[in-house]
DNA sequence: ATTGAATGAATGTCAGACAATCGGCTTGAC
DNA sequence: GTCAAGCCGATTGTCTGACATTCATTCAAT
């Protein structure tokens, strides 16, 4: 238990960050969805080689980041609403749980961490900086899923979390759903902070429910 | 909707085949816990190039089937107690959400292919290959992931099997353990047919808590 | 207008090389 | 004799450059 002191440095390699940039660079939206990747252009983009950059395709495409299509290369997916729904279905699965997991063993010290992740949210919700807005969301789900007890549960919700992060910006950016939101991930917190496994769980639910809808409308307004 | 029908036949390419054969290599226990992979031997026994390779080890490790630490290389992952726990723990989550909406929604023609893998595992199970036991009990499940309506909850369990299959195939040639694996899979098909959603998750939870505990003991005997 | 072939672009794969880093070994000092 | 420092082999990280293969598009012919 004590082992999970990550004390030992590692060294971070090109390679990663050649990933790191790509990750962050999709999450942004810079590639428009359904857009090819072409690999003799990203390498003079990243200033890295073919070999060392169909590397991190390789693992961008493990993570379903990107689509890699023998003989016609990496794009990036084109998400029905369909395969939408079914992400955020799996994520309301795992982070119901974890929220009622977190509202049970939760330290003192990691709830005041998840108190300022909110009002660290609350900021930003006021603002008008949607990446502000994702970024310190997906903090305060960090703590919980952090505290869950099951480091698994964590690992799976980033994955499904980032492969809709670009629908998450788009509809974060909606009039009033910050608001909102804020006000849902509050319930959340209470309830937690309450030890109240029962109310953690139905705000969770609610909340993804909500976001669910939000993401629908985004989709609908801009097709 | 009718889109779905997957006509184009996907090309393989050495690469996918290559991630295959590692894979399959993983599962078969070919490479013990914990040991190295080198990159030079292993494109030797491939055939192929180290390039190629290492882009197939980056796969791989995306999906955990492998550890990649810089400038030491690919390995395979030592689990812990602690790790396998969780991985059980999330995949009775996701089990028991896909049994239960399997229950509601699967076609009578998938319900009878279920009942044929079920059968074959009971063949299985009467024998001495450890290997078919796997395989077959792969099938049954692959069944109901695939009938639960959510293809994400479907890949996500496949991942999580794929990382505790070395402690699977060891924890199903337990004395007795297949035998009660296959009572405890019949009453989770009777649920199924009978579209009883209740009964089918409690038999899900049943069965996996048992697996779990059968795991931990071949841990015990073994260590 | 439809079919067919040719062309160009992009990917799949390889060989070989070199620097950087790690782990273990030897050596030397106390 | 033990411990520390330094050296060396092994392995990985990365690059250059090349070539075959495949796909999509264009253009010509029927």
């Amino acid at each position: 238990m004590s082992s999970d002191l990550n004390l030992r440095i590692l060294p971070r390699t090109v390679q990663q960050e050649t990933v790191d940039k790509l990750r962050l660079a999709i999450f942004s939206g810079v590639f428009a969805p359904g857009s090819r990747l072409v690999e003799s252009q990203l390498c003079v983009q990243l200033g890295i080689s073919r070999p060392s950059l169909r590397e991190a395709l390789r693992s961008l495409a493990a993570e379903r980041l990107i689509d890699i299509v023998p003989n016609r290369g990496p794009s990036i997916p084109a998400l029905t609403w369909e395969q939408i729904t079914a992400i955020y279905e799996a994520r309301e699965l795992l982070e119901v749980e974890a929220v009622g997991r977190c509202s049970q063993r939760i330290p003192e010290e990691q709830l005041q961490e998840l108190a300022r992740a909110l009002s660290a949210f609350a900021e930003a919700a006021s603002s008008n900086d949607s990446l502000a807005r994702v970024t310190t969301a997906a903090d305060f789900y960090s703590i919980i899923l952090a505290n869950c007890g099951n480091p698994i549960l964590e690992e799976i919700h980033r994955g499904l979390v980032a492969r809709i992060s670009f629908f998450r910006a788009r509809s974060m950016s909606l009039e009033g759903r910050a608001q909102s939101s804020y006000a849902e991930m509050k319930e959340i917190y209470e309830a937690i902070a309450a030890h109240d496994e029962k109310a953690a769980r139905k705000a969770s639910r609610r909340h993804i429910l909500k976001a669910m809808t939000a993401a629908k409308d985004s989709m609908d307004h801009t097709s």
